[in-house]
DNA sequence: GTCTATATTTTGATAGAC
DNA sequence: GTCTATCAAAATATAGAC
């Protein structure tokens, strides 16, 4: 009987297929970032890892599913985006506000590769644009969410238009990740955390004299 | 005599290849923005204002110069961003950054292709990521030295950081027109207001309650 | 699962006639 | 100033051998 052989060959195969696969999708994510999509070749990013350009297409039909996979494969964005939103809500403005704006500015420098794809090709192709959408949608309805339970216990002001506050916060945060991606990792260090807390502070507290 | 037959025919020929030039552009610009610069061929601008593809190269000896020249040729952003800086200094607050705002947003959506054309390309081609920086840089300081002299006046807090509260005033127009981008003139002209209005109360004011 | 070889289109760009 | 004709390179994608 040939069962046992055959059986472990195939696993063994369909191992190597999916480490394969992933290893396409990281370097396409890599290229896309710095070139963005129209920019990167299949041949180049099959060089990029050692394989042939063939073997891409063995895997993605075409560029598009392609670009599909490295969209899918998001790394736990919306995860930990709702993973940090969704423990807020027992908690003080004080604790929550700064700690997201560091979390999500760690988050962003992490994967900063998807989220430069993201943001760079979100004009001009409607896959992207819509993966996108949902989830700065998610992220600001969540915020959203939390201060308004926050007006409920009185910390913040009853007629705080919520919508666009936690709009503000997200924005100034997808702004400064923009502005200072090309930063070495200590200088980054040192300036996001600076602007986060001073994000914090101006949002809060306001411009105004008091 | 030919002289004045001649020269007619090339002054004729000067304004013809400079309508011609700005035309160029003009459709450039446009594809740029719907399908980004990599994503646009020159076939496609030529057939899109009916010459043929050499015609492009005859002004632009290359496709990237004809980027150079979008770049340069259609954001009058610098220039409406300081005249309504300058005029600012003099003004108080409550008068001054509602202005901005509702023209700031304006200027985004007057200029919305080349607007897409700067964000969409900054993260992937160096050319377009400097001009899109030194826009940014500039108005960012510019609004940090208004408020700075706000400061001075009793109008805005002492211990105001400057710049952080300036980029969240800025960031926040952004990013609203990034998403809000594709609504019909009517609707985006009633939220862009009061997007401006809340902007403006949260940003001087503060989310706490009092 | 991977490679070689190749087909097919499209791309940016040039030369020269009108 | 504009067009026709054309090129060389590069792009996406396929077929078939190993």
């Amino acid at each position: 009987m040939t069962e046992h052989s055959t059986l472990r060959v195939a696993t063994s195969r369909q191992q190597q297929a999916l480490i394969r696969r992933e290893q396409i999708i990281e370097a396409a994510i890599t290229l896309f970032a710095q070139q963005g999509f129209d920019g990167t070749s299949t041949r180049q990013i099959a060089g990029s890892i050692g394989i042939t350009e063939g073997l891409i297409f063995h895997y993605f039909p075409t560029k598009a599913d392609l670009l599909n996979a490295v969209l899918e494969t998001r790394h736990g964005f919306i995860g930990e985006l709702r993973q940090f939103l969704d423990q807020a809500e027992q908690h003080p403005v004080s604790e929550v506000l700064p700690e997201i704006a560091v979390r999500w500015l760690q988050l962003l420098r992490n994967e900063a590769a998807i989220t430069s794809v993201l943001l760079g090709t979100a004009q001009t192709n409607p896959q992207v644009h819509l993966a996108l959408q949902g989830i700065i949608q998610e992220g600001i309805e969540r915020l959203a969410n939390y201060l308004r339970s926050r007006i409920q216990t009185g910390e913040l002001r009853t007629d705080l238009p919520v919508e666009t506050s936690a709009s503000m916060f997200f924005a100034s945060l997808m702004f400064f990740f923009l502005t200072h991606r090309t930063l070495s990792d200590s200088a980054w260090e040192q300036q996001a955390s600076a602007f986060s807390r001073e994000l914090y502070l101006v949002w809060l507290y306001g411009a105004t004299a008091s």
